[in-house]
DNA sequence: GAGTGGTCTAGACCACAAT
DNA sequence: TTGTGGTCTAGACCACTCC
């Protein structure tokens, strides 16, 4: 039997977990290779197999293990070299910079979905969306235009909205919890326009973020979110 | 007691779950809100009370439920809308998606580090390192520049690396197993070189996932990914 | 058929919080 | 003191895989 080590007062099953672990990590068990039963885990360390079992499947939770019914257990396959960005809300983050956020409200208006958007809200062609254009600026300096439609069905005031006091994000977050969000992030030219707005030229291409957020069943909102390469770009690591 | 649902052969810790979500998702149940005991669970559904505490702390790994000893369990805090982009390896993510992967190497060699590289490696100027050059193709259009510095002390035979069969990611992770990761995406204009190499003309702006990668408490190898904002962008959601 | 994981039970003891 | 969550037990039955 597994010795207890003295003085080690974790629960049983995080002991087991911290065995299996170090295990793998000093490549006793390789990828691929079938660990030892729950019935062996659980006599080693004198513990239930209930006990055994929750280590085990909280580290197939966490993809260390895989474990095949009527087979075993196994080393789960190296994770792939794969990274995580975390997205945020713009106000959070030049905030969180120790930096001053504004945003400044350019269009607020109520517009007919083209068949395209229509599609994009899965509602019927023709129907009337909200649509806002804001431009949010770091110490001064314009960092993101937010060309953001939203469904009136669950946003019904949108439109008395002050931009000056609340964001798009935190009211949309407040009235319709998100339950989903699709995103995609990509580099495009600035339209004329988003040029003007983020005070770059032409030549200088954007860091696009397009997120559609889904509530309660139904599309809440389609952002477009544009930043200036020349001063943003999504950081992460671990 | 809990009506048991005619056919719902689920176990009986999901179908605990799903009552909880559902309860959140309908509003019955709001942030900060106090939900039932598990011993209120177990007894509604006519089960044990081990069955009830799997399903509330499975929920309460998941952020959706927040556990207090003594106290009661409570529904979390909303999320905030942040969400996260996996990046895998191109070789993966091509081959995820059925289409047939090949990489051509253009260019390998062993190069004096310039001082800002040598910074980014934290080794002494001067040093060698290894460099990479190579383009990978989804079903033969190309799809990514693989621009790329090696760390010698980690990866010796990098220079004899067969990169028709291997990726130089699948060979560092063999021999430098990953101790962290930091990366950087971007938007940017190509080179005329890479924008050859990816078949694009220089109006077209890129995608850029800059990456360096840790291995043993040293900077295993500096990549930059080049996409051609046309054909690629970063997907994900929830 | 023997071994495995998946689930569940009906108890138990503990630490902790509210009263 | 009562109620809560945190953990654990020693069984059990089932579905599945492998031989």
């Amino acid at each position: 039997m597994h010795p207890v080590i003295e003085g080690d007062e974790r629960p049983a099953f995080k002991r087991i977990k911290a065995h299996v672990l170090s295990q793998i990590q000093a490549g006793v068990w390789k990828e691929g290779d079938a660990i030892p039963s729950e019935q062996a885990l659980a006599s080693e360390f004198g513990v239930a197999r209930m006990t055994a079992n929750r280590a085990l499947r909280e580290l197939s939770d966490d993809r260390i293990l895989v474990r095949v019914q009527g087979s075993g257990t196994f080393v789960a396959q190296q994770k792939f070299q794969s990274t995580l960005v975390e997205i945020h809300s713009i106000a959070e983050e030049v905030q969180a910079r120790g930096h001053a956020h504004r945003s400044e409200l350019q269009r607020l208006e109520r517009v007919k979905a083209s068949d395209s958007l229509a599609a994009e809200f899965e509602l019927g062609a023709g129907k009337a969306v909200f649509h806002s254009l804001v431009v949010h600026y770091e110490n001064e300096l314009p960092i993101q235009v937010e060309d953001r439609f939203v469904n009136p069905a669950l946003a019904s005031e949108y439109m008395q909205l002050d931009f000056s006091k609340t964001t798009a994000n935190e009211y949309l977050m407040r009235v319709a919890p998100l339950s989903g969000v699709r995103y995609c992030i990509e580099a495009r030219m600035p339209t004329p326009e988003i040029a003007t707005m983020l005070h770059i030229d032409g030549g200088q291409p954007c860091l696009v973020l397009r997120r559609k957020t889904l509530s309660r069943g139904q599309v809440a909102s389609v952002a477009m979110l544009w930043h200036p390469a020349n001063r943003y770009q999504f950081t992460g690591g671990f």
